[in-house]
DNA sequence: AGGGGTACCTGCGGGC
DNA sequence: TGCCCGCAGGTACCCC
């Protein structure tokens, strides 16, 4: 579901009301969710009255620091959504599967209708090492993240842009909805080889990164449908209304009033003007 | 090593 | 109405 700006919203609002609580119990519901071998009894033990230190965000991974130096990691894949509020509320939820109580009485809940989503604890020295995080590129937003880091790692490839921008290995935290945004805003076609792009090019799409991402962290991120994407409080993000190809077959492109096209690239839908992405 | 295909799940909307 | 198909924000794992 979520993809950078998603996550960073849901962290930023997980800290607002998470920092400092004590976890008094743990619900879990849907066994697959916790990845490691951990039995689940030793689980809810080792969770029960920890306080929560800070949430943070590594690519689309949120990181909640515990007390003892543990780390609660949650994967929303496609699907999942983080709720913070009233139990009475949270329960209605039809995808509930796991939930923390809190010391405030208040419940910070995930939510998976395709159960994609999963939950690793993890103690914090070991955070670098495990699979999930050892591979990730940088993170797009990140001061250190210059123009000539985003060369180095391009130029080589020869794989697609689209698909190289959605690789987490390559750049963390992009996926479907923004690639497809980026490459717009930088008028790169999205089946261009990466190796091939010149060094114009390279400054479009490094600018571009980092205006549509910074863009959709203001706007909370993007909904677009009804079963996707809500923040913490249930609320929609606004940057689905001011997408440029996402989803948008058909319709006229904002530039140049060309149909926007839709491909089938790796299995996911490729958006894209034909005109002004040559 | 890296690419392609598939698996993990559920639900919705469109076509027949 | 009802069934089958394609599609959905992501990643991991298999095979070659």
């Amino acid at each position: 579901m979520p993809e950078l700006p998603e996550v960073e919203t849901i962290v930023n609002e997980l800290n607002k009301v998470l920092k400092n609580r004590k976890i008094k119990e743990v619900f879990l519901n849907w066994d697959k969710l916790l990845k490691k071998r951990i039995k689940l009894e030793d689980f809810k033990k080792i969770l029960k009255n920890k306080k929560i230190l800070k949430v943070s965000r590594r690519a689309k991974n949120i990181l909640i620091e515990l007390e003892n130096g543990l780390i609660l990691l949650i994967h929303l894949k496609l699907t999942g959504r983080i709720l913070y509020g009233e139990k009475s509320f949270i329960e209605k939820d039809p995808y509930l599967r796991f939930y923390l109580v809190l010391d405030n009485q208040k419940i910070m809940a995930l939510s998976d209708l395709r159960k994609f989503a999963k939950i690793l604890l993890i103690k914090k020295e070991e955070l670098e090492k495990i699979e999930d995080l050892k591979d990730l590129g940088p993170e797009p937003l990140a001061k250190e993240f210059t123009l000539e880091k985003l060369i180095e790692r391009l130029k080589n490839k020869n794989k697609k842009i689209k698909e190289v921008l959605m690789d987490q290995k390559v750049i963390a935290g992009i996926g479907n909805i923004y690639a497809n945004e980026i490459l717009w805003e930088a008028e790169i076609n999205p089946f261009k080889l990466s190796k091939d792009l010149n060094q114009k090019e390279f400054e479009n799409l490094y600018k571009a990164i980092r205006k549509v991402l910074s863009l959709a962290i203001k706007y909370q991120g993007s909904t677009i449908s009804d079963e996707m994407y809500r923040d913490i409080y249930g609320k929609e993000g606004e940057y689905g209304k001011i997408r440029k190809v996402y989803q948008r077959e058909g319709e006229k492109c904002f530039r140049c009033q060309s149909k926007i096209l839709r491909k089938v690239q790796n299995g996911r839908s490729t958006f894209y003007c034909p005109k002004c992405q040559k």
